[in-house]
DNA sequence: ATCTGGAATTAGAATTATTCTAAATTTGAA
DNA sequence: TTCAAATTTAGAATAATTCTAATTCCAGAT
């Protein structure tokens, strides 16, 4: 039977050219683009790909878990081509993000899940602070 | 001596009128209400205070620390009036948000900063789930 | 090969949250 | 009281993201 599929896609992801356009650029970048970044870059891929197509391809690639959404404060989300769980670092002084991975996140989610009562799906980890760099 | 205050003021916050009806708003709340609601219920107590007064005062009261900024994904940030640090629960089916408090929070903070090499400000830590009313 | 329906793409408009601007008002120290 | 600085105000501006409606693409059926 084919089980339905909300928010996440179960079924073999469908990569159209602008997708794997997008894909690619994601992938392809150290840092963790916007999406004016990565419309920018797909560009030169693509010239004629759309602001949108980025925009839904981004949407379609996150829900079939080939990319990651960041999200800190109010700024642009940016896309992280890196799809095993971890966590981030913010720095305060340049806005510079670093991926690390914490072995500890299991237990802090059911941990989490007890003190809130919900039924536990993630947990997201901010660490804010100030990069090598910028720390003088 | 005096110490500068980049985000963080020293000083006495000055509450003029406006600033104590949105401080009074946000802590009057059992939710986390938006900026727009904040607007909507400090219009009842202040018919005069204006939009970008609320955002003004939110901002003024942040960096005195007299109540927290909250941001999850795109969503519009929500102000909470607990300053006691703290974690979120946020239910994906409804968008619910709840309070919680881990003891483990210096330890995680002291473990990241390590990982990344940044120095540690603060740390944010998010669970995503369903809540009891939605998880059936 | 051609037709056809659904999915994907496109350009640009629309929406939403937030910040900015400039003028008016308030405050508080001299 | 006077004056400068801080605050408030209304509305415009900005920026990220989503929506709309028309067009194009593509896989399967004829």
């Amino acid at each position: 039977m084919k089980r339905s599929n909300k928010g996440t896609r179960r079924e073999e992801p469908k990569l159209t050219r602008q997708r794997g356009v997008v894909l690619e650029v994601v992938r392809g970048s150290e840092e963790h683009l916007t999406a004016s970044e990565v419309y920018e870059a797909a560009r030169r891929l693509l010239p004629t790909i759309s602001y949108a197509t980025v925009y839904n391809s981004l949407r379609y690639l996150k829900e079939a878990q080939l990319v990651g959404e960041i999200t800190f404060g109010n700024a642009a989300s940016r896309y992280d081509g890196k799809t095993e769980r971890h966590d981030h670092a913010i720095c305060t002084g340049c806005g510079k993000i670093v991926d690390f991975h914490l072995a500890q996140t299991p237990e802090l989610m059911r941990a989490a899940a007890r003190h809130s009562r919900f039924r536990p799906e993630s947990i997201h980890l901010t660490l804010r602070g100030l990069c090598p760099g910028c720390s003088d």
